[in-house]
DNA sequence: TGTCCACAGGAAATACGGGGGT
DNA sequence: ACCCCCGTATTTCCTGTGGACA
């Protein structure tokens, strides 16, 4: 060992990565990492290119209302994640606010952000907590009882109340429970005006609600369309004049990085992620970003997604898709039904000395990898040969082996 | 035409684990 | 400390089903 050796190579590194810095400042390339007003600036400057500028207007008209004492109907707003959906809406909302308050109306509006799949129990009880009518409970205390607390705690509001809802349609199991108290109960019992802004990603979602409920719901709908690679582009360039330090970018990726992220989905926040992997991929190698690198990055993105996605799954989730992973390798061409891949699962539950759930609850294992499109699966029928679900593993080819790796380490096999 | 496979997927029953009330 | 209640997760039980085969 030489210390003095290692020394000189630090510092020779570090300064060889200072003179080649190609970040200002990264906290500009992760939206979790600004503060509010922050964002609401970066946010301000997208409007500013004439982005979303249907939108706003759309919402503009339909509050215009409460500007003259009116009451404005119920909203629903559908679009696809990473639209801005979430951001327009509370920029917008807080203007509104703004402009009330000069105008002596009361108002008030709460966000409720339902981004991970929860049962009505969670979400009343969110809801409930963003009041501060209530604490965060676990178990143990009846819907009723939070719906109660609720409507107590708002009994003496008398102004406008917008209820801001992210992603409805992630309350899963009663989510007509959830909907009826918000649409016809709670209106009947306090005094404030109710506007409930519903957003979704799904379009169909009003489609199997509770009739009741849906002919109480009166609707005015507004699309978020997916951004275009144009308005990606500008989102793209905000960040980079923010972000990075000039010319740290090759001509053609901004374009490029739109155009990949517009194809797919239209996706600003993945759009944005893409930048930053770029970027911290180019920094490593001390190289400008080029075309090059965004295609590394797009490779490596799409790894972390899925890898990150099966990580944090359930254990039970985990063992089904590693037996439907080794299912796959085991009879290569075969066509692969529930039964076959049951009969792993309970192989690799016994290996991983996990309790093996019934085929019926497996069943629902492969429903839920499916939303996750972790894999297809559809029903099929092979006449005398009966009924099954036809499995097919969705996974890009390079990514099987990395996956497989992770759920044996995950689980503890072999 | 009827049979019967191998499951799907709905409904009811049961197990679980945690909170509230006393 | 005890018991009871609740929502959630899983199991048990069950009926349904498309089409190959006889």
């Amino acid at each position: 060992m030489q210390p003095t050796h290692i020394r000189a190579k630090m510092i020779s590194r570090i300064k060889y990565m200072v003179s080649n810095a190609i970040i200002k400042d990264r906290r500009y390339l992760d939206d979790e990492q600004l503060i509010r007003s922050e964002q609401l600036s970066v946010l301000e400057e997208i409007f500013n290119a004439n982005v979303r500028d249907t939108e706003i207007t759309e919402l503009s008209s339909h509050f215009a209302g409460i500007l003259r004492k009116d009451h404005p109907c119920h909203l629903a707003i559908w679009g696809k994640t990473g639209t801005g959906k979430t951001l327009t809406l509370s920029y917008f909302l807080n203007f509104l606010s703004e402009m009330c308050s000069q105008e002596n109306i009361p108002i008030r509006h709460e966000h409720l952000d339902l981004s991970t799949p929860c049962p009505c129990f969670r979400a009343l009880n969110d809801l409930a907590c963003t009041f501060n009518a209530s604490k965060r409970y676990k178990k143990g205390i009846s819907l009723e009882e939070l719906m109660l607390r609720i409507e107590a705690k708002l009994s003496e509001y008398e102004g406008y109340l917008i209820l801001f809802i992210d992603e409805v349609d992630n309350v899963k199991r009663d989510r007509d429970t959830f909907l009826t108290f918000l649409v016809r109960r709670l209106p009947q019992r306090i005094k404030a005006r109710l506007i409930l802004v519903l957003v979704s990603n799904r379009l169909n979602w009003p489609d199997h609600l509770d009739p009741r409920v849906k002919s109480f719901l009166k609707l005015n709908e507004l699309i978020f369309e997916p951004y275009d690679a144009v308005d990606l582009q500008h989102i793209l360039r905000i960040r980079i004049e923010k972000a990075l330090c000039k010319n740290a970018v090759e001509t053609g990726v901004v374009e490029k990085i739109a155009a990949m992220a517009s194809m797919d989905h239209g996706d600003a926040r993945k759009a944005v992620a893409l930048l930053a992997k770029s970027a911290y991929l180019a920094e490593k190698d001390s190289t400008k970003i080029t075309l090059e690198t965004v295609d590394k990055a797009a490779a490596e993105f799409d790894k972390d997604r899925y890898l990150s996605l099966l990580r944090s799954a359930p254990v039970q989730l985990q063992a089904a898709m590693a037996s439907v992973i080794q299912a796959t390798i085991q009879y290569r061409d075969k066509r692969l039904g529930t039964g076959r891949v049951y009969d792993e699962y309970k192989k690799i539950c016994r290996q991983a000395s996990l309790r093996a759930m019934t085929a019926r609850a497996f069943g629902d294992l492969i429903s839920e990898l499916d939303i996750y499109s972790l894999l297809r699966s559809k029903v099929i029928s092979r006449g005398r040969y009966g009924r099954t679900r036809e499995i097919v593993l969705e996974l890009p080819t390079s990514l099987i082996a990395d996956a497989w790796e992770m759920l044996k380490n995950n689980l503890n096999l072999n």
